[in-house]
DNA sequence: ACCATCTGGTTGTACGGTCGAACCATGCAG
DNA sequence: CTGCATGGTTCGACCGTACAACCAGATGGT
């Protein structure tokens, strides 16, 4: 809780890595960022969105530029998205403001407990993989 | 990004830990039991919101019956909190629910990472007591 | 003692993220 | 061919948050 709260994580509309992101868009990118391609119902999947919750994120985040929209080869009914030359430069911008924030957050614990720390993180987000 | 998500820190209209209660309420509701009495302002500099915010919040936690609103002795402006009866019933059923998470997804990492995931979370939420 | 400034709270307004439901089109199995 | 499931979109509503304007009580300098 304190995290949360100390880190800006309860606010949506702003990443606490100080780009002026919604935090679900960021994520959003980080995932389609990392696949390339990324179907839009797996996107709402590992955002855990309702897929019309995506629907919009996806639709602001195409009024920016960053994402293309394709037809789902395979399958009529499915949307894939794909990253546009903006997008890829956004991408790459954001991480490196998450890389900052987190670096300079990790300048603020001790020096021999920061691997234990990112591990800890690591398992966390393992042990949440599956609802529970 | 994976922990928030899986986690469903995402969504600020719901516990995490199930209770159907804002996760910005329930927030409030640990620091004034763990107080048992908090200035209105304090409540806020700890959650992280503006003082606006705030109000609105705690007027929700008394429409509740939860807080109970006094004025600040020594300073004619200041509000200061207090858990009713029922507030404090109410948080200790939070403090149940949360709790029964915890040890849930505790239950979900490896015996010997336990405890250096708590640990790691305190390390964490003291590294960003203060801005950086 | 007075006035300007600061501080704590409240209210009005606007914004935006999320969900659920209704709807449509496509895939799929019997 | 028919019924059901799946992927997307749009609509409506809800609610948490910030910012600005405002008020009242506190504070410090002259």
């Amino acid at each position: 809780m304190r995290f949360v709260r100390n880190f800006g994580l309860h606010q949506p509309d702003q990443t606490p890595c100080g780009q002026p992101l919604p935090v679900s868009e960021a994520h959003a990118m980080v995932e389609i960022a990392r696949e390339g391609q990324l179907r839009q119902v797996e996107l709402a999947r590992r955002l855990r969105l309702e897929k019309s919750s995506v629907s919009r994120l996806v639709t602001n985040l195409v009024n920016r530029g960053w994402v293309h929209r394709e037809a789902a080869e395979g399958d009529g009914r499915g949307v894939l998205l794909l990253l546009t030359a903006a997008g890829t430069t956004a991408a790459s911008r954001q991480a490196d403001a998450r890389r900052d924030r987190l670096t300079a957050l990790l300048d603020r614990v001790p020096d021999d407990q920061r691997s234990a720390v990112v591990r800890a993180l690591q398992t966390l987000a393992e042990a949440t993989g599956e609802p529970f």
